[in-house]
DNA sequence: GCATCTTATGGAAGCACTTCCAAAGGCATG
DNA sequence: CATGCCTTTGGAAGTGCTTCCATAAGATGC
């Protein structure tokens, strides 16, 4: 049990540019430009440098790079962790087209509203990131003049802030496809089924559905329109749903038969509160959802989509657009949802009719 | 349109130790020892040069101190991302637990398998990292030795080595205390819908529920197991539980009342093809799922619950005491899962009559 | 054959920190 | 008062890279 070797002789040799310069017989210099791929280097020494640095099994260390280099090559996320398959969805979508560019991403997964200013924070930490994407949240505004005056690109994904980038889902335009769609197939009385008015999707849903409403020569009611009590994000979850239609039966027979509910995880809950009471979806009520996270194609919800895996990739492309360029003008993006007709809203079974 | 501040000019005035000691007049060692909470600095120097620090604004440079601490103060979490539900809750557990020691997370999201390679390589860049977590994936034998070799600490979740530690889920007992709650409540024939056997969960998950059959005198039956032709996520998705099903009600009145399905995923699948044959869920059929995901609650899915936040927490503890002691002896932990009785598996209706 | 222009190369300086070592100062002890 | 010890401090050396500058070597033109 003797002469146990310490882990840090057993570690890897560390080979530096110095011991490729060394055993290659060149200069240092010469190594970073082979390595860097920059001109101005005789094929035969490129080629004798690149073996060197093989047969060494050469790593570079990356901090020491980003250091020298004074760039960090890498972009933070801070992301509530629950907005769940929207964030999956858009993550993938940043994710690819990070990885192309060799980029790293850190996350910040957010639980609670005060750790919004720790990683924002983290992530100003001089030369840390190159970019910030902000996620769904409302931006706090103590924290908007420290984040200018970092003068750190950010791009604000689902979220809008005057003073930053941003990529978007144009809601009021969603809700008013939404809804228009229900009055086309011929409902007068659409109700809906929304998350809590703090947050600004629900606003902005909220709007399109009254415009719609209104566009169609219908007066708007707020007793047509329900929230249920459950709070956790937003209201934008399946008991709340569940709750809000649970209260619509309870008016009997002047109840609404047509529903646009501001998420398919409420209309889940939803179409489950009608299921139990014995009403048919889409026969005895119709139901377009927003969002058509991936259990809708399988719940045959009909409902507004959202770009999500694009609306990552455009996140990234922006961010990297506002580095190469910091004076470029503030773009706000908005993406239209569109329209999947399934089968909840009822517009196949007409047809056939 | 003339003499635009150039982006350079008007950035942050970057602020380095230098000009601390400068300003408080110490040197650079005493500001470093500061800065760190090392002992050796006098009370009075200690408040100075706090100020100062304050005063000016002073932001340390993450990847100066990483490349002089020789520590990377970040774990990489490599993770397929169709994992979606389970991804999400352990990686919440991650997070929590790596924010809280200041570390950073970055995140290498696999869409196909040989995107693998590419990110443990990146892991493996020297100084990169301090440690790896692995998620839910066969770990590629080739890289195996690499890894080895790097001594880079590495957990494995979800999946299983005996190269390194890991933490996963006791497939093999979950799979036989599902299909035991099945034949307790009275079922003598109980069919599984399994995932592809190339996944080692599908493997482990079909060998507990044929050891419950046997322990209980019945004899397994290939003809009662039943995959779909789905492979995406290797069988576990709707889909594929939703064919598998149909493939039992062709089997008209042979077919099982009762079923372990390999997935909830798979059991909502499952359900859907039930409910639309005019099967009712418990009343003609029993049906015990696999993951307790979010969903389950909603869909009143007896199931077999994983502690999954816990899971990524403890990822992070054994990670860091790895990386603390590299010569710790490999460590395998299995979690449990605990059966969550709801609906689907018909108990309670049971018990009513 | 010489002046001029390229091109290739070595290595110092820089990036912003941590850490170690030597030195200085303060205090107690004999 | 001299000696030894401890605390505090400054700053050089180190971390591993990139980049710039000066120089050397080779190519070109007349």
């Amino acid at each position: 049990m003797e002469a146990l070797p310490k882990a840090c002789e057993v570690n890897v040799a560390k080979v530096t540019i110095y011991d490729i310069a060394r055993e290659a017989g060149v200069g240092i210099g010469t190594v970073s430009r082979v390595l860097n791929d920059h001109t101005s280097v005789t094929p035969e020494t490129r080629k004798r440098v690149k073996e060197v640095a093989k047969r060494l099994n050469y790593q570079p260390h990356t901090y020491a790079q980003r250091l020298a280099r004074r760039q960090a090559e890498t972009i933070s996320a801070i992301i509530p962790f629950f907005t769940n398959y929207f964030f999956i969805e858009v993550l993938q979508g940043v994710q690819d087209r990070i990885s192309q560019l060799g980029y790293d991403l850190v996350l910040y997964g957010v639980n609670n509203v005060d750790q919004v200013e720790t990683y924002v924070s983290r992530a100003l930490q001089r030369g840390k990131v190159d970019g910030i994407l902000f996620f769904s949240m409302k931006l706090p505004e103590k924290i908007v003049p420290r984040l200018r005056d970092a003068r750190l690109p950010m791009v604000l994904v689902d979220t809008v802030s005057p003073d930053f980038d941003s990529i978007s889902v144009a809601n009021v335009e969603g809700a008013y496809a939404a809804t228009t769609h229900l009055l086309e197939l011929g409902h007068r009385s659409v109700g809906m089924v929304n998350a809590k008015l703090v947050s600004t999707p629900a606003l902005e849903r909220l709007q399109g559905y009254r415009h719609a409403l209104e566009s169609h020569g219908i007066t708007y009611s707020e007793g047509l329109v329900k929230t249920g009590s459950s709070n956790k994000q937003d209201g934008f979850n399946r008991e709340a749903g569940y709750e809000a239609m649970e209260e619509f039966i309870e008016m009997g027979p002047d109840m609404p038969r047509a529903f646009f509910v501001s998420s398919d995880i409420q209309a889940m809950g939803a179409i489950a509160a009608l299921t139990e009471r014995g009403l048919r979806v889409p026969e005895d009520v119709a139901i377009v959802g927003f969002d058509d996270i991936e259990l809708a194609k399988h719940m045959k919800l009909t409902t507004m989509r959202q770009p999500m895996y694009q609306m990552g990739v455009l996140a990234i492309e922006r961010l990297v657009a506002r580095m190469s360029n910091p004076e470029m003008e503030i773009l706000h993006t908005t993406f239209s949802p569109t329209l999947v007709v399934r089968e909840t809203c009822g517009a196949f079974m007409r047809r056939r009719n």
